[in-house]
DNA sequence: CGCTTAGTTGAAGCGAATCAAAACTAGTGG
DNA sequence: CCACTAGTTTTGATTCGCTTCAACTAAGCG
């Protein structure tokens, strides 16, 4: 993805950081100082209303890009909460620093356009999800879509199991649903066999036929 | 927002047209074959799907980009339909003459990214509106956004007047509701004083703080 | 082991969808 | 200018899928 000299850029002004499950990184409306890039675990951008209501707008998967990136903008603050999902390694670098590095290697500032334009199309499609499709239907795109995550990340999926990154209420979070309803529909895909689990968190086999078909299109 | 250099540079390549209501500018899946700027009107973006479910996943207002601008990816097919859902006017340009052009002036590059990372926070933020809000929350949304728009693109509703660009039926596919149910909340609104309305399209009046008190968040 | 949190399951209620039809608009041609 | 038609919007009655409320079970952790 980076080339030799931007992963080297990179590298000399980042800083390695931990955070165990549940812990938040950064919180909607703080000043925003940094960006950083996932190494490991799975993070959770969180868009809250004031009367408690969430919506989980999108995950960082590893590799992926954390923070707006806006040339000549230094004074934004935060969109959205950015939390732990899973025990979670990133990597950061000062915004500052950052943007002098896109001025040396302009080409880095052409991918991160690339890796945005992705999110954008990512954030439509579930668009649709949240506005056209049925309960069974959003579960099952949503297991396919951390099957696929999983599998590009390695580690996972090569004998069709794989670890579910969220807890039922992030996934109804994120899928517009309730813990109930959420729950309801794993186990009915259970009872079809289109899933074998063990303890609520481990995919052990999944038919992705079956729920390709059930996930609608 | 561009400057001089970069307008009279973009004049020279472009090309006007003009899309009647419920035209077609483009389709889903077919060839990207150019970029364009709205120029007058309100142009749709569809995501449909096989079986006849849409969901209008933006709207495109005087002076937005349209198509998804990624360098050295000119095999790009389109992502969505965008249809006229007024009478409208654009401003289109050829991918490679574009290309071309934001090598001569990088920062249009830059703009280009900072008019994505608008879409996406936009985006997100539907997200919400889609995964979490009610009917009349999200009917009153649509209603401030439209009249947002429309009072930024001059014309309109100084006097808390404007004009909807999109059937009800349009409206409900935006907003993830039907038609009915669209149709119920507008005259709820009437009925409270929060709008009033002649003939269908017309808001001849409309109570900023009720529809915002309303909205939600 | 007991305690706490997460997940499952059941019953009842409700908000929006669906089905159906009337009222209104806008466009067309006599 | 009016009658006619096609499409849009409104309104009403009913249905249904998901939420809500409630209780129970399983799993993680001191």
């Amino acid at each position: 993805m980076l080339s030799r000299d931007e992963l080297t850029g990179l590298n000399r002004i980042s800083q390695r950081k931990m955070l165990s499950r549940g812990q938040v990184y950064v919180l909607e409306g703080d000043a925003a100082l940094e960006y950083a890039n996932v190494v490991a675990g799975v993070g959770k951008l969180i868009r809250g209303a004031p009367d408690g209501r969430t919506q989980i707008v999108g995950l960082l998967f590893p590799s992926d890009f954390i923070g707006t990136y806006e040339k000549h903008r230094s004074d934004r603050t935060e969109a959205y909460t950015i939390e732990a999902a899973t025990d979670l390694e990133i990597c950061s670098f000062p915004r500052g620093k950052f943007a002098q590095l896109t001025d040396v290697h302009p080409a880095l500032e052409t991918k991160i356009l690339a890796r945005t334009v992705d999110e954008l199309r990512l954030a439509r499609d579930w668009m649709v999800l949240l506005g056209r499709k049925t309960a069974a239907e959003r579960v099952a795109t949503f297991l396919i879509y951390v099957a696929d995550k999983t599998a590009a990340n390695g580690c996972g999926s090569q004998n069709g199991s794989f670890e579910l990154p969220l807890s039922r209420a992030d996934i109804a979070d994120h899928i517009g649903l309730t813990v109930e309803t959420v729950s309801r529909q794993i186990t009915e895909f259970r009872k079809a066999g289109a899933l074998e689990i063990s303890g609520a968190r481990k995919i052990t086999r999944y038919d992705r036929e079956a729920l390709v078909e059930a996930a609608g299109f």
